[in-house]
DNA sequence: GTTGAGCGTT
């Protein structure tokens, strides 16, 4: 006598698979589980009355109803913690995949000559692997150089190569170290709206928006104005936000800093980041940390939103900014004034480079059909202050 | 037009 089977489902229009019946043409849930792990019973869509029922379980026995399983596309349920769960690692998993493998970061570049340019830089940096991202801080009133920058690699081989080893960049020697806003990583928080700092002048929402929609929906957009340097951005999955918080990220050639989007007056308690500590301090060396496969990433703390071990090293190995390569954007060059002196933003448009339009790079990754941010409305954020009700959150 | 250890306009 030939086995029944019958047609379960993850959910109602997924595909489904076949589940053995048993001689009296009741189900195991066992059988359902080791397809479906998590399972606790099954549901199905009463064709007459178009409500969902819930198919009889008694002692891990499955009963058809009507005596019969038909052809019907039986759903999985699950308890309400588990699928909950379920679905956090697939938004973690997206992120991952969708990041590569060994996260590269920012690096400081310290003991800069005065006159070293943004193009210097890349022109030095370049022979030791592709550059994404280079900056010269500058006194924002004179343009003249603070001496230091910062410089971001594709690769992460490139990045521990050049951590190694001093530089002779424009005649002093320089030190190229992970900065110090990456040894103390934003605690995360279950909150779907992260904070991006760092952002220019003209970046916009639309273009925020199509940017962060690689990592999952976003739902909303919000630049405060006048300009502040800084954006939200809301995603529709908590776990996507977080997943990015500490995160450094190359839009339009900036390098922004994400961060969660929680307000500062509600009692968190800052690492601290020990900079000046004098006596016995444990709490620099940055850099100790790393060096490893992906193990110090330093950003995401995946370990406490509840994950398995295994998963949560996998997600942490994972994330890296690989969408980085964008050029600099026409509208940059537009700050330099007669006295040059004034371009603080990167500079390199020597066309020997290979920097694609952020804008066509950027379709091939996401759906784009987020409509531009109207006021979505978010909730969650009751604890924010009265200045952001101004926001249009 | 100064300087020479540092840490990126919340």
């Amino acid at each position: 006598m030939a086995d029944i089977y019958i047609r379960v489902a993850e959910e109602e229009n997924e595909e489904p698979m076949e589940i053995p019946s048993e001689d009296d043409g009741t189900v195991l849930l066992s059988s359902v589980a080791a397809q479906f792990p998590g399972a606790c019973g099954l549901r199905y869509r009463n064709p007459e009355s178009q409500c969902m029922r819930g198919v009889r379980l008694v002692e891990g026995v499955l009963h058809a109803p009507e005596n019969d399983w038909g052809s019907l596309v039986y759903v999985v349920n699950y308890p309400k913690d588990n699928k909950r769960k379920m679905e956090e690692i697939d938004a973690a998993s997206a992120v991952k995949v969708k990041r590569g493998f060994q996260k590269t970061s920012d690096l400081i570049v310290l003991g800069l000559p005065w006159k070293t340019s943004e193009q210097d830089l890349k022109d030095y940096f370049s022979t030791f692997g592709e550059v994404i991202m280079v900056q010269i801080k500058r006194d924002t009133a004179t343009g003249n150089s603070k001496g230091f920058g910062f410089v971001r690699f594709t690769d992460y081989e490139t990045q521990t190569k050049v951590i190694a080893q001093r530089h002779m960049i424009d005649g002093r020697w320089c030190d190229c170290k992970l900065p110090n806003s990456k040894t103390s990583p934003d605690e995360p928080t279950r909150c779907r709206k992260i904070f991006v700092g760092r952002c220019t002048d003209d970046m916009t929402p639309e273009e925020l928006r199509q940017y962060f929609s690689q990592f999952g929906e976003v739902t909303d957009v919000f630049i405060p104005k006048p300009f502040r340097a800084f954006a939200f951005v809301t995603f529709a999955d908590d776990q996507v936000a977080q997943a990015l918080c500490g995160e450094d990220l190359i839009i339009k050639g900036v390098s922004v800093h994400i961060s969660n989007a929680e307000p500062k007056h509600a009692n968190r308690p800052m690492m601290d980041r020990g900079r000046y500590g004098g006596a016995g301090g444990f709490n620099k060396g940055y850099g100790s940390n790393r060096g490893g496969m992906g193990g110090g990433s330093g950003g995401v703390n995946f370990g406490a939103l509840g994950l398995p071990p295994a998963m949560v090293a996998a997600a942490q190995a994972a994330l890296q900014s690989s969408w980085g390569v964008m050029g600099m954007l026409a509208s940059q060059q537009g700050l330099t004034t007669t006295a040059g002196s004034a371009a603080t933003t990167q500079t390199y448009s020597s066309g020997s480079t290979s920097f694609s339009n952020p804008n066509t790079a950027s379709l091939g990754w996401t759906g784009a059909t987020n409509t531009p941010s109207a006021g979505s409305f978010n909730s969650g954020f009751t604890s924010m202050d009265s200045k952001s009700s101004n926001w249009g959150i």
